[in-house]
DNA sequence: GTGAAAGCGCTAACAC
DNA sequence: GTGTTAGCGCTTTCAC
């Protein structure tokens, strides 16, 4: 029993070979691997074993360049390490399981520059949306957004003008909100935690808001204290210790995300300071980890999943509301006050 | 001051409207846009300018076709959300960043027939390379990576026959080390807890490898607690109770991961405990989040960005040592006994 | 230093 | 149901 005629094992099989090996045409053999129009069952049978006996695989490269139809969708995102990030993609994978696209992920680093070129690459090669994070781009990215001529949605926030659709919660009014709640809780002396990033301007839009909501009752930053790199819990600790000896006044600690936060609760919870009862602490996000802490910190739900699932439906065509595309879906994030809020 | 003329904003731009916005041959704009072969300062100039100013993309599936050649490299991986592949991507992205090749993500949720589509849809766009998490595959994909005709590097495990290079560690040793660390420090009545995860073959290696360095001592796993799904520390709270509950005389806990044992290190410091006198703990993975926690869990490293780093460089061809292709490389990972375990 | 011709491996559109 | 023809937008090769 010989083995199957097989061509040039160096060479990738094409079409032609198929073809050559099924007696049927190149252009039948593609019908059947495309399942599209009618073919016999017979001749389906028979191209399929040989594109199987041979271990064909279509040249996706050539196919797009002949129907102008690429199947990727890009996802261009600053980060995969946050824990955010991993979620909207669980949301957009899931939904984009069964239309046939396929999501091509791009990582900025929060770099504008980056996520230029991220851009550039993606678009030339002719995706059939894109999903970005933030409103912010450089101006060259903006433009090359604009022109692409295939539908945007850009995720996580609504606070300003999207190129074309926008799927996000408004940061502004979750720091709004957060301010207001620490507020009617009784707090007076409140202390900031972020990031050093100038680029991240979803948490200087909470920021932003969560100042607002302060000014409303007469109240602004006690203090504040930034970081930068490495161990979010760490830092979180560290951060805690910094401005609680510089300011032991604080009776509260917003931090911009729940990272830092739970590293400042477990600094409090070691120290032996009354949660939330001296000190009151909240984090922004709704991490998933919170749950397995010994208490549990006061945070605001971003949405992250279901920003993705709507991102890539609008994508898909199948959104069930927005249609036109340019719409603005607004979701809304529940503060989750946790054991870290005085209730009342 | 008219606008300059735009071709039909509704069609992609093409090297033809650049060379006619030019005046310059598709042939020549093409080289000045790919910097091959010599083109004169003014040509260039002229070229550059005129693509600017339509804000011309090109079409990397036409210049893929016709130069058959991609730069794009697949990595494949079972899931995004427990913090030991997003690091390794890290190392792979630094690593390509100035190659001139691109990772494209696919995500597998340790499904093996997952996988075998990921692989195919990513064959079927022609990669440079393949870079793809474990040794174990379907039979269809491992025809599909023998044939793919590219480089491939199977990474995180290298206990088994690769099919062409391989870079990671051996979860059997680390397992098997673990056990050795553990049963030296005088512990005897040693539980496992891990995930319910039968294509996990990673951690089964680490098992398999841990109760054969029990055996050396002439040990047994004494109970085991298995978990799917939901916050990993929330879980590893859980499990520990359940356990401990069952079987009150355990005087060592092993962790599948870091994650369910730093749930497991909160439950114990909760309950009061004594670690590691009473109880020891370890996990697996090193992850960043044991710096924040009270008290240091023991863990394994896994040289997770490390890995990403020499697989990246394997693909690119500029790996210090793997040249020929087909290498194995073992890199060793090192027990950090953190306070978790007793002293001497 | 620049251009013209051919063709990469597919699929749209149309015949049969 | 199946086959033929033309071309997608680039780059390779070779001529000038």
């Amino acid at each position: 029993m010989s083995k199957p005629p097989v061509a040039d094992p160096r060479r990738t099989l094409t079409l032609r070979d198929v073809s050559e090996a099924s007696g049927v045409s190149e252009m039948t053999v593609s019908r059947v691997l495309r399942n599209r129009g009618d073919v016999s069952e017979t001749t389906r049978e028979r191209v399929l074993q040989a594109a199987r006996a041979l271990g064909y695989v279509p040249n996706k490269i050539a196919g797009a360049l002949a129907s102008q139809r690429v199947n990727l969708v890009g996802v261009i995102i600053p980060s995969m390490s946050n824990m955010v990030f991993p979620e909207v993609m669980t949301g957009i994978s899931e939904t984009l399981e069964d239309t046939g696209l396929q999501p091509v992920v791009g990582i900025t680093n929060y770099s504008p520059e980056r996520e230029e070129a991220v851009l550039y690459e993606m678009l030339s090669w002719r995706p059939s949306g894109v999903i970005i994070a933030g409103l912010e781009h450089s101006e060259a990215a903006q433009a090359m957004l604009e022109s692409a001529g295939i539908p945007i949605v850009e995720i996580m926030d609504i606070d300003g003008m999207p190129v074309d659709s926008a799927v996000g919660i408004s940061h502004r009014r979750a720091g709004l909100k957060m301010a207001e709640a620490i507020v009617a809780a009784g707090y007076r002396r409140i202390g900031f935690l972020g990031t050093k990033m100038p680029d991240d301007h979803r948490a200087r839009k909470r920021l932003e808001g969560f100042k607002e909501g302060l000014a409303e009752a007469g109240l602004t930053l006690a203090d504040e204290e930034y970081y930068a790199g490495g161990s979010a819990l760490l830092k979180g600790r560290e951060m805690t210790e910094t401005i609680l000896t510089r300011s032991p006044d604080l009776d509260f600690l917003y931090y911009s995300n729940d990272m830092i936060g739970a590293g400042g609760l477990l600094y409090c919870l070691d120290k032996g300071i009354d949660v939330p009862g001296r000190l009151g602490l909240a984090g922004f996000n709704g991490v998933e980890l919170l749950d397995g802490l010994p208490r549990k910190l006061a945070t605001m739900d971003a949405c992250r999943r279901e920003i993705g699932v709507h991102a890539a439906e609008i994508i898909a065509g199948k959104h069930p509301t927005a249609v036109v595309g340019g719409e603005v879906i607004e979701l809304f994030p529940t503060l989750e006050p946790g054991d870290t809020i005085r209730k009342g």
